[in-house]
DNA sequence: GTCGAGACTTGCGGATTTCGTAGTCTTGGC
DNA sequence: GCCAAGACTACGAAATCCGCAAGTCTCGAC
């Protein structure tokens, strides 16, 4: 009875083998449970479930393998100006050395929320969620620019958050 | 008896009003509920309610009106490349004119996930992700410089994603 | 001083959801 | 051909969610 949504799922039905780079493989029917809950965490599993075409077990199950194995998590989020972060910039790290070693370093730090590593005039994107500017400063200047194998830093200071979504897939 | 892990709540009770900027004033009470809500998404009310001193009642209203309020969304967040989305760049974007024009008409793009004004030798930072690089170049060659009052770009390619986190509070 | 609004608590019952477990089906290895 | 593992379904019990009502408390307006 509940068959639409999913096309053939004995196609796909084993299907938890891991791509070469090691992050696991996710079939169509993962990916549907996602967005979902990309629209309301909170939804019911047994909701997804008809939305997907599997039980409510069944999305329990993977839901909670998704969560075990780091692909997603349910979490809030909110605007950091709205929370009580003032100060907030991305900061463009140039390095010498290897590059993973300072982002390890940029990982640890709690006041960085996001670090990637680019090409471009950059090795290193790094945000930072601050109180005020003068912990902004101590973050940027004391610490960052104290990191072993930074070469040089440039810092864009946000002025104001125009959008900030987390609807991958959705579209 | 349920009287700790909040110092006098009589002190901050009648706490609704809106500061200067049209975002609504959170009391400690609502941090404390958003930072349980960061930690796991899911957790029922009866649990946070224990944690920030609230009856199980009290919470679920509260969390119905920060999420109404849009102060806060309960979402999955994964790392897009796990979900098929292989090209990701943060685009640094120089505007003529008027940049909040600009920053609308990036805002406008699905393929636009973040949009930020900043201070800087950038006006306008925005993070893109993209299916391929076909699509990216699109994004990027095609749409964003032909908008009016684009002068210039600079793009960073994300070679690897490092952190990702949405605990602001939680430290 | 009185009154009303807003936020919270307690208590409640019913609907819904979650959670554990047992059983079925399919697939790949041997 | 047989077996073990993985993914799914089915189902009952426990926990949670949800709306509602009544009563308390505080603050600000009048």
């Amino acid at each position: 009875m509940h068959s639409e949504a999913v096309a053939s799922r004995s196609a796909e039905h084993r299907d938890s083998r891991e791509s070469r780079n090691g992050t696991p493989h996710l079939d169509s029917v993962s990916l549907a449970i996602i967005e979902q809950l990309q629209e309301d965490g909170r939804r019911p599993y047994a909701a997804i479930g008809k939305a997907v075409g599997l039980s409510e077990a069944a999305v329990r199950q993977r839901v909670q393998k998704l969560l075990d194995q780091g692909v997603m998590q349910i979490v809030a989020v909110t605007d950091p100006l709205t929370v009580g972060f003032r100060r907030q910039a991305m900061v463009g790290v140039n390095v010498e050395g290897d590059v993973e070693n300072v982002a390890d370093a940029l990982t640890a730090m709690p006041e960085v929320e996001y670090v990637v590593m680019t090409a471009g005039s950059y090795d290193l994107l790094a945000e930072i969620v601050c109180e005020d500017d003068d912990h902004l400063l101590d973050v940027i200047n004391k610490r960052i620019r104290a990191l072993p194998g930074v070469r040089s830093t440039e810092s864009f200071v946000y002025l104001k958050l125009k959008k900030q979504t987390y609807m991958w897939g959705t579209r």
